[in-house]
Formats: structure tokens, C-alpha cells, sequence
DNA sequence: CCCACCTCATATCCT
DNA sequence: ATGAGGTGGG
């Protein structure tokens, strides 16, 4: 081993050590949560180059997220005195548009190609079915969409799949028209990146083999999160000798759903014939209890590589669980509880609050913001997606490129200025007889609609000429003004918000072109880009993660699919019921429980020193209220971990009776004002009571109809699922 | 032909 | 809560 630098290994533990100080040749990190995972990644990029073993120029390290490349690049230049940008760090996907601008040209793109969010790819497809006049209640939107990701994901074009049936036959032809539509409107989607930069190395062997010989060492971060199509560029890179370094977790793959597939780390063990794969399993993260707990929930799980994390930490304090009322009452408990943690000295900031889907986190927002406690939620409805948001970008994407059809349909008559359905109807109409955008269509058109278009088609021409050579900033500004964005959301009642994010907008353009001066690493390669282009691709890449209010000691909200690679003191899970985690869609999925199950393994893992876990009785979703069971995951923790903090509901976490004011779905009374009784039926049941069937189990009746002999309850048995029962006939005691 | 207003259906997780 | 779709007034 090369002596260099030895201060840079120093405080490894045995295991970390061999995985940095590997020798070149394939490998593969099996990192449990919390083992120094990253570490071993950042100090393995180090160790190469201070060894001269390879040169900043020869490495290519893929993160999933830009959070994890932001965080990878920083602690490397603390780590190396040289600067960072001779390497490509980033995610799969910035990589890929990195590529793709490099050499848009042999890719068949134009150089000003723009990249499609999920929901402009969703109305491109909704434009596309339109103008195929195609029933749109057989093809589904986004079922369609879901279908043409999945192919992509698969490196499949339309051409490559067979069709048996008529069905599969028609939507194969969408897909391909789907593909024709994107490329005349010179736009590209999420897995359109990936799959283009794929077949752009794959047919050109000499743009491939320079890449290949240039990097030696390519590393992966979360490599169970890895695609088949992924898998298979860097397949391709490494073919010319280079040295993949995967890192990853079969029990933290959690993004199944979007073509992950955890297979591919046995792939990478297999074809690469990697003789020792080597496992990270101390934690230097959590304490003991809450490493049991994670322990004991994922051994639950039956497909696994195998891990057992273990800590000298100590055990640390219990687990505290808690039963709510309502979901309002458990956003109420848990404010309390970050009062209380924020008095003994605990940093809001270190406190994070969980959930499973992004609609849970209104209510913990309205708490608390109602107890002024400072908070920062992750995800959601990002920046960039905000409406007034996409409407500017619009408009700047048309500067760049005026056949952006989807940016056109978006803006042409927003804010309103006389252009109606029908006028854009005989738009699209001619465009497609003419095979061009729908801009370039407005020159053909004859009658009443022509003035107004081409006024339109003005405006950007007058858009662009007005901001050529200005700063990118100005450009934006000069957008809002002239577009009447400004002007209409001044006039909109509710619009104060809307029109501080326009200016937000300006600011975060500002931003983007100083940060791009500081480390020119992301886009300089792509000389010829100007920064209009890079900063609509920042946009749709980085959907916007960071918000105003960075400096403040916040409570930070999120789900547990972007708290993956976070970790905290204190972590809050909330709503831990039946049907919301695990979700009532998984079950619909194979596979689906096991995913469920690593994701809370993996939200049990964020904490450090304390873990809270509670659910509530009641809960108002989509509008609805719903009566929900304790998770199943609860039941997997042993019990010598747990400590309740409200009276515990043991054994089916339903020996209590439910307090008696639980109201039916129908019913518009507030569960959590404890006036509204339920009329009891005469076998004595009520909406929200726990009852007990011999063959389902325990459950809660979530509503009642009829009477006499044709009384039926609906019971929500979370583990049998929902049935309805008729009490002449079913056996249902109070539980 | 266009627009403002109303009703209706709809709703994981994410680059 | 938000978007798609329908309706009546201009």
C-alpha cells in the first residue's frame, strides 16, 4: 500500500480501511445505515489521487441526489488541497444532461434541448393524445406516462418491444409518437437523459472509448437504487478497464417504484467477478435500542443480501411511542414534545418530523406554526413547481428554444390575452398537418385567430432581442414585465405570494449564475452552453431544495423517501397506521410490503439518540375521515424497546376501547371535539369501535348502514383488508 | 369566439 | 386543495 498521506486513514475501523485502501479492481461496499458509508466513499476518492493512483481527471462518481454530490464535493475539498472540478461528481442524471450538451450534436439534440419535469411530461402527453384524438379514458395520462418511463427504464424504444394484443399494439404506437412529438419540440424527459446518453456512447465508439480510457474509477453511491438501464451505462463506461466502486444496501432500496432494482448489486458481484464483497456493519449513528429496532423490523423481510448493524454506543433511552386522538392531536403531542426537547437544550434543527406521503405534513405544519416554532419542509411542492414558477420558466423557454410546444400551450394565453381554445385548436391542427411546432405554425394561419398569435409570437421575439446580452437575472426580470406575468398576479387577490416568488426567482437566477462562477466543475464543459440554458436544466434537475430560512434553527419536515442518507438526534415518525405505513397501495404491489418495510427501516435509522413513533385514531385524508389501525410495524419492534407514553394498547394495540367519540366517515362532526356521540346500533357496535372476528382478527368499524336483520358495518381489519359485514351473519365482538 | 365562474373528480414515494 | 370540464354572459 502506497504510504502517502496517512492522516487521511487514520480513524477507519478495520473493515472502512479495506475498502478504502482496496487496490485497483472491482468492488462492492455492502454499507449498513449509518456505517460510514460516505465516508468510505469521499476518503476512497482521496486515497487514489493522493496516492497518484489516478488524477482528479479519471474520476466519475454518481450520487442519487444533489444533496449527497453537494455534500460528497465538499468534504473532498477539505479533505484534498486541489481542486475538485477536473471530476464528474454528480447524479445520474445531471451527468447524463452534462453529457448530452457536451456533444448534442452527435446525440441529435438541439444544443438548447430543455428538460421535461414529471408534470410537463404528463401534459405533453395529455397534448399528444389530444392531437391524436385518442380516448383518454383507455389511455390513461399517466398510466401511459408510468408505461413509457418503465420502457425507458429498460433502455427499450418503442421499436425494441412486442406487442401480442391490440391494446399493447396501440400503446406502443403513443410511446413511439410520444418519442416524435419530444424530439420536432426538442425536449427531453427525466429517463430520456439517461437512455439518450446511453445510446450516444453505445453507437459511437470513439466518443465511448475516450470516456472510457479518461475515467479509471467510477463510483456509485446507493447502488440499490440503480435501474437496469443505469446499470448498463456504467457497464458500458467501465468497459475499458475502468474499476467500478459500488456502494449500497439491499435493505435501504426504496425506490422500486420508479425502476430500481436491488438484482443489480448481485449483477455487479457476478459479472464483475467480485471475489469479497465487503460488509460495513457497525454503526457509528444510533444508539443500541434503536438499532435493535431497525434490526428486528427488517429481518421481517425475506429477500435479503444480509446484515446485522450493530453499535458500542450503548443502548441509549427507550423508544417512546404515542397514541393520538386525531391527526391534529398528534401534531399537538409533537410540538409539545419539541417545546419541551427545545427547553433541555435540543437544537429545533436536530429534531425532524417524518411522514409517509406529503400530504400529512399540512397538519404538523399548522401546529406548528400556530406555537411559532421556526420549520423547513424538504420536498412537497418545490420551488420550481410552484404555478407562477413553471409560467416565467415557460416564458424563458421559449426565448431559448420557440418550439417548446409544451412551454407554448402553457403560456400562449397566460396571462389572457384573446387566444381561446379554438384558435389554438386550428394552431395544433395546422402544425401537425405541417409537421412543425406550434410556433412555427402561426406564419400559415389565415383568419381571426392570426392577429392575436402572431402578436404573441411577437412577444417573444421582442422578449428575446430585449434581453440579449443582459445578465441572466435582468433577463428574468425583463420576462416578468413584459410577459404581464407581474401585472397579473399584482391584480389577483391572493397573488402577494405568488409575486414574492417571481422575485424569489430573480434571486435564485442571481444565485445560480454566482455559484456556477465559483466551482465552474458542474457545466463547464459544455462550453458552448449560455446560462439561460443551464439555468433552466438546474431548474427542472434540482427542483428547488433549498428554500429561504437556511441559517434558521428550523424543525425540518419531510418524508422518509428524501430523509434517506440524513441522519438527526431526534427523529419523529408520525402516522404510523395501517393503510398510510405501510400504505394501502403497496399492497396492491408485489413486492410491495418488503419496500414498505425497508422504508421504515430506513426512517428508524435516521435517528441518533431518540426515536419517537406515533399514530392517531382518527385521521382526515383527501377530505375524509379515516379510522385507521396501529402499524403492523409497532408490532414488529420488540416491546422491551418501547415505552408508551400514552396508555398502552397492547397485544392487537386495541385492548382499549376507543374513546366513544369517533364519528362515521359521512358525518361532517370533528372527531377531535369530544361532544359529537355516535348513536350506538342495538348490538351495541358504533362507528370507530375495535371489534374482533373469529377468521379476520381485530379490527375498527369505520361506517354502518341499515337495520334489524340488514344491518351491515364496514371493519377496516388493516392486515384482511376492508370488509363489509352483515351482523345478522358475521360474529363481531367488541375487542 | 372568449372568459369568468361554477361543479366535479381526484389524490404515494422522486430525478 | 387543485385541475379539468361545463355553462352562461359578453
Amino acid at each position: 500500500m502506497p504510504s502517502a498521506t496517512p492522516q487521511l486513514l487514520t480513524g477507519l475501523n478495520p473493515e472502512q480501511l479495506a475498502a478504502v485502501t482496496l487496490p485497483p479492481q472491482h468492488a462492492l461496499i455492502l454499507a449498513g445505515a449509518g456505517s460510514g458509508k460516505t465516508r468510505v466513499l469521499t476518503t476512497r476518492i482521496a486515497w487514489l489521487i493522493s496516492t497518484s493512483q489516478a488524477g482528479p481527471h479519471g474520476i466519475l462518481a454518481v450520487t442519487f441526489t444533489n444533496k449527497a454530490a453537494k455534500e460528497m464535493l465538499t468534504r473532498l475539498s477539505a479533505m484534498l488541497p486541489i481542486n475538485t472540478r477536473g471530476m464528474w461528481i454528480g447524479t445520474f442524471h445531471g451527468l447524463c444532461n452534462r453529457l448530452l450538451r457536451a456533444h448534442y450534436v452527435e446525440a441529435g439534440l438541439p444544443q438548447l434541448f430543455q428538460i421535461l419535469d414529471q408534470a410537463d411530461q404528463l401534459s405533453a402527453i395529455k397534448r399528444l393524445l389530444k392531437s391524436l384524438n385518442v380516448d383518454d379514458e383507455k389511455f390513461q395520462p399517466r398510466e401511459l406516462q408510468h408505461f413509457i418511463n418503465a420502457q425507458k427504464e429498460q433502455g427499450a424504444r418503442a421499436s425494441a418491444v412486442e406487442a401480442w394484443d391490440d391494446f399493447s399494439r396501440k400503446r406502443l404506437e403513443l410511446y413511439d409518437a410520444y418519442e416524435q412529438q419530444c424530439q420536432r419540440e426538442g425536449v427531453v424527459d427525466f429517463a430520456e437523459l439517461l437512455l439518450r446518453s446511453f445510446e450516444l456512447l453505445s453507437r459511437n465508439e470513439i466518443l465511448c472509448r475516450h470516456y472510457q480510457q479518461r475515467f479509471r474509477h467510477i463510483l456509485v453511491d446507493e447502488f440499490q437504487d440503480t435501474n437496469r438501464l443505469q446499470y448498463r451505462w456504467l457497464k458500458l463506461l467501465a468497459g475499458g478497464g475502468a474499476c467500478i466502486f459500488g456502494v449500497g444496501d439491499d435493505d435501504q432500496s426504496i425506490y422500486a417504484f420508479r425502476g430500481a432494482e436491488v438484482g443489480n448489486m448481485r449483477d455487479l458481484e457476478r459479472e464483475f467477478k467480485i471475489a469479497n464483497v465487503i460488509r460495513l456493519e457497525q454503526n457509528y449513528r444510533s444508539h443500541g435500542n434503536i438499532l435493535d429496532a431497525a434490526n428486528a423490523i427488517i429481518k421481517n423481510n425475506q429477500s435479503r443480501l444480509g446484515k446485522n448493524l450493530w453499535t458500542d454506543a450503548g443502548s441509549g433511552e427507550p423508544i417512546r411511542v404515542s397514541e393520538a386522538l386525531s391527526d391534529i392531536d398528534e401534531a399537538r403531542w409533537i410540538v409539545e414534545e419539541i417545546k419541551a426537547l427545545s427547553r433541555d437544550g435540543h437544537a429545533r434543527s436536530e429534531c425532524a418530523l417524518l411522514y409517509r406521503s406529503n400530504a400529512q405534513s399540512r397538519v404538523l405544519e399548522h401546529a406548528l406554526f400556530n406555537a411559532g416554532l421556526p420549520y423547513r419542509v424538504y420536498g412537497g411542492l418545490r420551488f420550481f413547481e410552484r404555478q407562477e414558477i413553471k409560467h416565467a420558466l415557460a416564458y424563458l423557454r421559449l426565448i431559448a428554444n420557440p418550439d417548446d410546444d409544451t412551454a407554448f400551450a402553457r403560456v400562449v394565453n397566460f396571462p389572457t390575452r384573446g387566444i381561446g381554445a379554438r384558435s389554438l385548436e386550428q394552431l395544433a391542427d395546422l402544425a401537425k398537418a405541417q409537421q412543425c411546432s406550434l410556433h412555427a405554425a402561426i406564419g400559415q394561419l389565415t383568419g381571426k385567430a392570426q392577429a392575436s398569435l402572431a402578436s404573441f409570437a411577437q412577444l417573444i421575439v421582442k422578449m428575446r432581442e430585449g434581453s440579449s446580452d443582459l445578465p441572466l437575472p435582468e433577463v428574468v426580470d425583463h420576462v416578468l414585465d413584459l410577459s404581464g406575468l407581474r401585472e397579473h398576479y399584482r391584480n389577483e387577490k391572493e397573488g402577494q405570494d405568488r409575486l414574492a416568488n417571481l422575485d424569489e426567482l430573480i434571486s435564485a437566477a442571481a444565485n445560480f449564475i454566482m455559484e456556477e462562477n465559483r466551482h465552474e466543475n458542474s457545466a463547464a464543459n459544455a462550453a458552448e452552453q449560455t446560462d439561460l440554458a443551464a439555468f433552466l436544466a438546474h431548474a427542472a434537475l434540482e427542483a428547488g431544495e433549498h428554500q429561504a430560512g437556511d441559517s434558521d434553527d428550523a424543525v425540518q419536515l419531510m418524508t422518509v423517501h428524501s430523509a434517506k442518507g440524513l441522519e438527526f438526534n431526534v427523529v419523529f415518525i408520525s402516522g404510523l397506521e395501517e393503510g398510510l405505513f405501510p400504505h394501502e397501495q403497496s399492497q396492491l404491489e408485489e413486492k410491495g410490503l418488503e419496500e414498505e418495510r425497508r422504508l421504515m427501516y430506513v426512517a428508524v435509522t435516521r435517528a441518533r439518540q431518540r426515536l419517537y413513533l406515533s399514530f392517531a385514531q382518527t385521521r382526515m385524508l383527501h377530505g375524509q375521515t379515516r379510522y385507521n389501525l396501529a402499524s403492523r410495524f409497532l408490532e414488529e419492534i420488540p416491546p422491551s424497546l418501547l415505552k408508551w407514553l400514552t396508555p398502552k394498547a397492547r397485544n392487537d394495540f386495541v385492548a382499549q376501547p376507543k374513546a366513544r367519540y369517533a364519528s362515521a366517515p359521512a358525518s361532517p362532526a370533528m372527531p377531535h371535539q369530544p361532544h359529537s356521540l355516535q348513536r350506538e346500533n342495538e348490538n351495541g357496535l358504533r362507528v370507530g369501535q375495535n371489534v374482533r372476528h373469529t377468521k379476520f382478527g381485530v379490527g375498527v368499524i369505520v361506517n354502518a348502514e341499515g337495520s334489524g336483520m340488514d344491518a351491515r358495518v364496514q371493519v377496516n381489519f388493516g392486515h384482511a383488508g376492508m370488509k363489509w359485514l352483515a351482523l345478522s351473519v358475521a360474529k363481531l365482538t367488541p375487542a
